[in-house]
RNA sequence: GGGCUCAUAGCUCAGUUGGUUAGAGCGCACCCCUGAUAAGGGUGAGGUCACCGGUUCGAAUCCAGUUGGGCCCA
């Protein structure tokens, strides 16, 4: 008879496949959640559950997904499928960003291939079509990553019933006073009279006419200089044209600057330019009187070089000591710099230049010539005034329009701002950033950072691709009119026609008869042309959705419990949301931020296209699957630059391949089990199992709890190859599969193993969703739930915790592993003597001092050793080695002191025993 | 150039308030098993904790600087 056939080995049939396949299982387990409707499964069977809400951060929808998309994605499902598994309902609204100039600019780009130039609303048209077909592809491709959500009702910001919101809540802002007009410098383009973006520039080589010009003294509220007679600042520009919008000149707080004698004048300028000024402007006799360092000429008042007007000395730590004179010509209607630290001072924006380019009324005598030409009779007054010390040509790199390409200028535009110091906000939002949890904690101080020193928000884009800004002009007049019925009016006709109406219909066809301009009484208007701030619609969304105005099924509460998104956002969407909720609500709308790190190959590198060492998700789903790459996502460290390449998934498919084995083996000895037979006594071994996956659960839990999901695959991984594969289930092999089918003993491990594998299942299902699913529907267990997902994870109480970790069998276990890792050690070089190789075939002789081990039996330690027999003596730690001269039962493959020979077989007592039985039934 | 941040074994990660010989998994080498078998078990080799100073009885850990990455600005 074939010894084999009485064994219970295990059933292949039952497991899983040891080779996953998972590119073409994945979409198979995803057809049957979708038959099933997962996600709404999921909301029904937790409704009467505490809420979980994680809001979504859009996603910008012009081009399909990248890795780091992927990798946000699949950390926000691991937080809602295992908040889920805790009993909470984790409901979640993916969301897309569709307005926005990137989307224009490739629409365009189409166009232009085709050399049309569509109207606005052409534009318009085009763009939502362009975005419309990447909301659906990424989609699919989240889809694809096992994401549950609310699919088919995602929130876009350019669905018509989001941009009435999103107009809505512009009026909320308006009301609360938040909102107001002022002017900016923006890069424009004076032969397409345009605003440009950054872009839209291509920097090129380009002639300027480099000025020095020399400012006298007027006010020295210090009296630092008075011992000085003629005394000037120099100043050096490559935009002549721009003096006379000077306000004021800037100097470096930390540099050190000098006072220059040449003749009877006296000059302040950088120490470190001196001599390279000197050679420009001609100076060969020159002393140094005095150095000083720049901080103090805080707010001295020099002369403008042509006019009776002031140019207040300023404080800048963008003045440099490479170019110039260390002195910088500011002047706020024309440049970035120039504008933000105007602000600072509470300068007028100053911009003496029309649309077209050319000098208003502002700019006095140059009135009427166009900026370009200005150059020359700036020059040629300066130099008429004597405040010009020298000119010359000079090339530097300068700002074209692509478009045209023409030069462009820096003019200072009406735009719309929110008021960041309005109504106390910034130190409300200072408050609201502490009391936030954030994750981790260093965000706190990069986001504080920055709300400290941002300026006012300008959320006005001279754009033709997002949500008009509901405001009117009176067409005489000028003035605005910051109406919120006027605003509601509006926001209800976006959401009925799409702010495509607000582009298509005139003032007179939307605006109720006989509506007159609050402030001036006209009825003529004309619309303002443009558009809010892509920030501003993702700013709203927390309300938007969470509010439930433009979807009901979307209503939860605000703020939310969790953001989630790249550390990027501290910038952005943290930022925006921040400012919006707490202008609208008086609070952060989340309580909660978790940043993630990007993504860099295996040298550290930032992953890009171009650099060509992306990963492709779609790809790397066809090639390894879904769960491999969320098991990479699990096992980095996301919260600094996560390393991903295709050896590392690779590497983390083995890691994945060994969980997954464990469990197949756990599944492979149940197949004859019955969950629902009445249980059986565990044995002490089993029971420690059970116990040690008890903790293994409260520590991954606490872990999930924590957003660390590394903590959990680790653990779960360690689990599965140290404690399971390693001692567990080697050393109750000889249980389940010698003994008799339905021995206790064999029923013992059984029920351990099914304890066990449940436990496993439940605590992988967040991280690998559908190898969790495909184990569940193998087993099929019956607890009347339709999918592991709705699984809770089987937490014990701190109580039962405390217990299991000081428990008597655990520290007798634990003395067991340290025996055994020391007697296998002592194993390994001991072997080969005696031609013995294998330790089943050795006996060994343990003295030992830890009492632990006597409490074991005798039969039990030399399985649990791996040995033939143990004998134990009391004493020093000392492990020897012998040849075991017992004979090897045939049937268990051990050598026991019960082995006998009969019948030409060698057997142990229990074989013979079950083999006779056999025989018996034949 | 500025703000924030990171650097531990070939790879991915642990490393509590500073305290014995810095850990794990993978990979690698050697061995065992052949009843988890494109599996499983055992042992082992791998580290100047990026570099350079400092504080301290004692530093991967605290401080300053350097180098090299990353995000955000300019």
């Amino acid at each position: 008879m074939e010894l084999k056939s009485t064994l219970n080995l295990p059933d292949a049939e039952f497991a899983i496949p040891m080779k996953a396949d998972l590119p073409n299982l994945e979409p198979t387990i995803q057809k049957r959640w979708d038959e099933m409707s997962i996600y709404h499964h999921l909301q029904e069977a937790r409704a009467e559950d505490p809420v979980f809400v994680l809001h979504d951060g859009p996603p910008y929808t012009n081009s399909p997904i990248h890795m780091g998309t992927a990798m946000n994605k699949i950390l926000k499902d691991f937080v809602l499928k295992s908040r889920t598994m805790m009993g909470f309902r984790a409901p979640y609204v993916p969301g897309y960003d569709n307005h926005g100039l990137p989307i224009e600019q490739a629409v365009l780009q189409k166009f232009q291939e085709k050399k049309v130039s569509p109207t606005v609303i052409e534009l318009r048209k085009a763009c939502r079509e362009h975005a419309a077909e990447y909301v659906a592809l990424q989609s699919t491709q989240f889809q694809r990553l096992g994401v549950f959500g609310l699919w088919e009702k995602p929130y876009c910001t350019m669905d018509y019933r989001f941009e009435g919101e999103i107009i809505r809540t512009f009026k909320r802002l308006v009301e609360g006073g938040y909102v107001y007009k002022g002017l900016r410098p923006t890069l424009w383009s004076p032969t397409s009279r345009t605003a440009l973006a950054d872009t839209e520039i291509v920097y090129q080589d380009h002639v300027s006419k480099a000025i020095y010009v020399r400012f006298k003294l007027k006010e020295d509220p210090n009296r630092l200089f008075e011992k000085f007679a003629n005394f000037y600042t120099v100043i050096w520009t490559t935009t002549p044209w721009t003096i006379p919008a000077n306000l004021a000149v800037a100097f470096h707080p930390e540099f050190e600057y000098v006072v220059v004698k040449v003749g009877n004048d006296h000059y302040l300028l950088l120490e470190d330019l001196l001599p390279k000024v000197a050679e420009k402007v001609g100076w060969t006799n020159y002393s140094i009187e005095e150095r000083i360092q720049g901080i103090n000429m805080d707010r001295c008042v020099f002369q403008h070089p042509l006019w009776d007007r002031d140019s207040i000395a300023v404080m800048a730590d963008y003045v440099t000591t490479s170019d110039g004179t260390g002195v910088v010509h500011t002047a706020p209607g024309h440049g970035r710099d120039d504008f933000y630290t105007g602000m600072k001072y509470g300068l007028e924006i100053l911009c003496p230049v029309n649309e077209a380019g050319v000098m208003t009324h502002q700019a006095h005598e140059f009135e009427g010539i166009y900026y370009k030409k200005c150059d020359e009779a700036v020059v040629d007054k300066l130099k008429e005034v004597g405040a010009l010390l020298a000119a010359e040509d000079y090339e530097h790199s300068y700002p074209y329009a692509e478009r045209d390409g023409k030069p462009v200028i820096y003019r200072a535009t009406e735009q719309w701002f929110v008021g960041i110091d309005h109504n106390d906000l910034r130190m409300k939002m200072l408050e609201q950033i502490k009391a936030v949890n954030w994750v981790p904690v260093t965000g706190q101080n990069r986001i504080h950072g920055m709300v400290l020193n941002r300026p006012d928000w300008c959320i006005s884009r001279q754009r033709p691709w997002g949500v008009g800004i509901p405001v009117l002009y009176g067409t005489d007049s000028g003035e605005p009119v910051l109406d919120p019925a006027l605003i509601e009016l509006i926001a209800k006709m976006v959401e009925e026609n799409g702010s495509d109406s607000w582009f298509e219909k005139t003032p007179e066809e939307f605006l109720p008869k006989g509506y007159a301009h609050p402030d001036t009484g006209e009825t003529d208007f004309r619309k303002e042309t443009d558009v809010l701030d892509v920030w501003f619609d993702s700013g709203a969304t927390s309300f938007c959705v969470l509010e439930g105005n433009v979807e009901p099924r979307w209503k939860e509460h605000w703020p939310a419990d969790l953001y989630l998104e790249g550390s990027d956002q501290h910038r952005g969407w943290f930022n925006s949301s921040l400012v919006i909720g707490t202008a609208i609500k008086g609070r952060a709308p989340y309580n909660e931020v978790v940043t993630h790190g990007f993504l860099v190959d295996e040298s550290g590198h930032k992953m890009s296209k171009r650099g060509g060492n992306s990963v492709e998700p779609v790809a790397a789903c066809a090639q390894y699957g879904a769960d491999v790459i969320r098991y990479w996502v699990a096992s980095v460290d996301y919260s600094n630059d996560a390393p991903c390449s295709d050896a590392l998934l690779r590497n983390l498919g083995e890691h994945y391949r060994r969980v997954r084995n464990t469990i197949r083996f756990l599944m492979g000895n149940l197949s004859d089990f019955d969950e629902n037979a009445d249980p059986v006594e565990l044995l002490p071994i089993d029971r420690w199992i059970v116990e040690e996956t008890s903790l293994l659960v409260n520590d991954c839990v606490a872990s999930y709890e924590a957003y660390d999901f590394n903590g959990v695959i680790t653990e779960v991984h360690n689990f599965c190859v140290n404690v399971l594969s390693a001692f567990y289930l080697d050393v109750i092999k000889d249980r389940i599969y010698c003994e008799r089918r339905n021995s206790s003993l064999r029923r013992s491990g059984q029920q351990a193993c099914y304890i066990v594998l449940r436990q496993l299942n439940r605590l992988i299902a967040p991280i690998l969703p559908h190898t969790a699913e495909e184990i569940r529907l193998k087993m099929n267990p019956d607890d009347g739930l339709k999918t592991v997902h709705e699984e809770r994870f089987d937490m014990p109480t701190p109580e039962e915790i405390a217990e299991l970790e000081n428990s008597e069998l655990r520290k007798q276990f634990d003395a067991l592993l340290d025996v055994r890792g020391e007697a296998f050690a002592v194993f390994e070089t001991w072997k080969g003597t005696d031609d013995v190789k294998d330790s089943q075939d050795a006996i060994l002789n343990l003295q030992t001092d830890r009492e632990e081990i006597f409490a074991f039996d005798a039969e039990d330690l030399a399985t649990f050793l791996k040995v033939s027999e143990v004998r134990l003596t009391k004493g020093e730690p000392k492990y020897t080695f012998e040849k075991s001269m017992y004979l090897k039962c045939e049937r268990s493959r051990l050598r026991r002191s019960d082995v006998t020979l009969d019948d030409g077989i060698a057997l142990r007592k229990r074989d013979r025993e079950i083999v006779e039985e056999f025989k018996g039934k034949v």
